[in-house]
DNA sequence: ATATCTCGGATAATAAATATCCGGACTTAC
DNA sequence: GTAAGTCCGGATATTTATTATCCGAGATAT
């Protein structure tokens, strides 16, 4: 069980985007550049997100990606979902069903009990991650990140929207 | 991001065994048979149940696997974890020390807001599979499973221990 | 208007994880 | 003691994820 490494290019992404002026863009190249990842691979995510209407998309010169919609509206399950889907981990076979106790399915009315709580344990863990919002990621990063890592960010992002 | 099919077997096996005599063994193929799964797969997945002290095996003739304790004292988390591993399904791979706003480790005392939120919600997730116990799903499982089916389970398995 | 820039999607190559199989080592029952 | 039965761990195959490349469609600044 693993996330792709998508979802934390994503949700880095998405933190950085809620920085950009409003009116503004940062193209695939330079937000793989900011990361230090590969741009061909963050590209395939980018547009995921941008699907999910998370990221909306600018194309021409000038463009790129920038927030489809406010910080304080996009949850890092939004983030997580949009990028590695929305099926839980655990998919139950009904291997119940098979076997020497086998029965028509007519006689299982309720969910097999490893599923229920398998799902249960997916439930609390998407209402973690839907709990938190981008909005709350800036303020962390705000608060905890080198200032003088977020002096350079700035000055980057000003060189970047030359 | 999806579990291996092994942890739904795992568990399976592991709720099966619960119903079984004391001093008796079920081999990894009757086990295989029973849930109607690849024998071979299986059988690597039993290993890693009894690496972890979840499964007793014992070889030669009427051996097989067998619960090395009670199934009140097993939690579903405890199989998850045997056949998944207990890393966490987030790596954080530190991508805010790439990039230009890099600084040396040294000025990043706290681990990244992102990682946080992640590992926060994998610990909620862990921790409500950690609540369900075997002894748990055995009783569920007498609860609801259909009678036909567990009076059909109860006979395959006296013929298994013949 | 047009040349330039950007995303979007398709295709292909590579790497990694997962699933499957097989032969050897060990234990037990007789 | 021995033969049958079982697990164990490594080797193999298959699938999935990651990375790279390419070209077309659409938009924009000049």
């Amino acid at each position: 069980m693993k996330l792709s490494d998508g979802v934390e290019w994503g949700v880095h992404v998405v933190t950085l985007l809620a920085y950009l002026p409003e009116d503004r863009a940062l193209t695939s190249a330079r937000l793989a550049e900011y990361h230090g990842v590969p741009a061909a691979y963050l590209a395939k995510h980018l547009q995921a997100l941008s699907r999910a209407e998370i990221l909306e998309s600018v194309q021409g010169p000038r463009g790129g990606y920038r927030l489809a919609r406010p910080p304080a509206t996009v949850t890092v399950l939004d983030v997580v979902e949009a990028i590695e889907g929305t099926e839980p981990a655990f998919r139950c076979t009904e291997i119940r069903r098979r076997g020497p106790g086998a029965r028509p399915a007519r006689e299982y009315p309720l969910p097999c009990a490893i599923d229920r709580v398998m799902r249960s344990a997916d439930t609390v863990w998407r209402a973690s991650l839907g709990a938190v919002t981008i909005a709350d990621l800036t303020s962390a990063v705000g608060r905890d990140a080198p200032p003088k890592s977020l002096v350079a960010g700035a000055e980057w992002m000003r060189e970047a929207l030359r």
